[in-house]
DNA sequence: TGAAGGATCAACT
DNA sequence: GTTGATCCTTCAG
């Protein structure tokens, strides 16, 4: 059920970002599987300044160059991780930001990862509703930083699988929280989405 | 060798 | 609306 690695290698960065809005991130941990819906995503190409392999090769953007299908996580701000699906061919540093989630399996185990209270309203949407939160809800650490998301290795998996669900509204604006490239249209969200990290 | 700054979040006023 | 927490990477000297 998951998506294959032709899914990821046969588009381009700005057409995964589109078609990964409405398919479900899956973690199986050890602690119990969680899974939610992309309903938000940003798209960081070569070329952008925004981008982290905008300069060069480096070891903490090395997984960004590895085959499509590959995750890249990093430390921002010192406190938060965010999660990256690697896009492009190999060598070249594309991906595609994660930056939230609608929780559809395990919603228990996130609140208890986020320490929140999912059988209220705003405590089940703060579990995933930004790029750092959702991390701490999946239980995705550092060390699925070069993970496949279509060939399971030695940490937990993570894969992406298609959902099923009505045709969505899509909105095409420009990136969060950055001063680089800030015109760019390369930000996309599910339209009325209350996950959605910011509207 | 050092210092700046970043694809964030939560708790303040 | 603003600010503090806190750490790793990168680039300059």
């Amino acid at each position: 059920m998951k998506l294959p690695l032709e899914f990821y290698q046969e588009q381009d960065t700005l057409t995964l970002s589109q078609r990964l809005l409405g398919c479900e991130l899956v973690h199986e941990s050890p602690e119990g599987t969680t899974a939610g819906i992309i309903v938000e995503t940003e798209a960081y190409l070569t070329g952008d300044p925004a981008c982290h392999a905008y300069r060069r090769r480096t070891a903490r953007n090395a997984a960004m160059f590895g085959p499509a299908g590959t995750l890249y996580v990093y430390l921002i701000y010192g406190f938060y991780y965010c999660l990256n699906v690697v896009t492009g061919p190999e060598d070249v540093g594309e991906a595609v930001l994660i930056r939230a989630l609608e929780p559809t399996e395990g919603i228990s185990l996130m609140g208890e990862r986020r320490n929140l209270d999912p059988s209220t309203s705003a405590g089940l949407r703060g579990l995933t509703s930004g790029p750092g939160k959702l991390v701490i809800a999946m239980g995705i650490t550092k060390e699925h930083n070069f993970q496949s998301l279509t060939t399971p290795d030695a940490v937990s998996p993570v894969y992406i699988r298609p959902r099923r669900r009505t045709a969505i509204e899509m909105v095409t604006t420009t990136r969060i929280g950055i001063t680089q490239g800030a015109d760019l249209p390369y930000r996309f969200y599910e339209k009325g989405n209350r996950f959605v990290s910011k509207w």
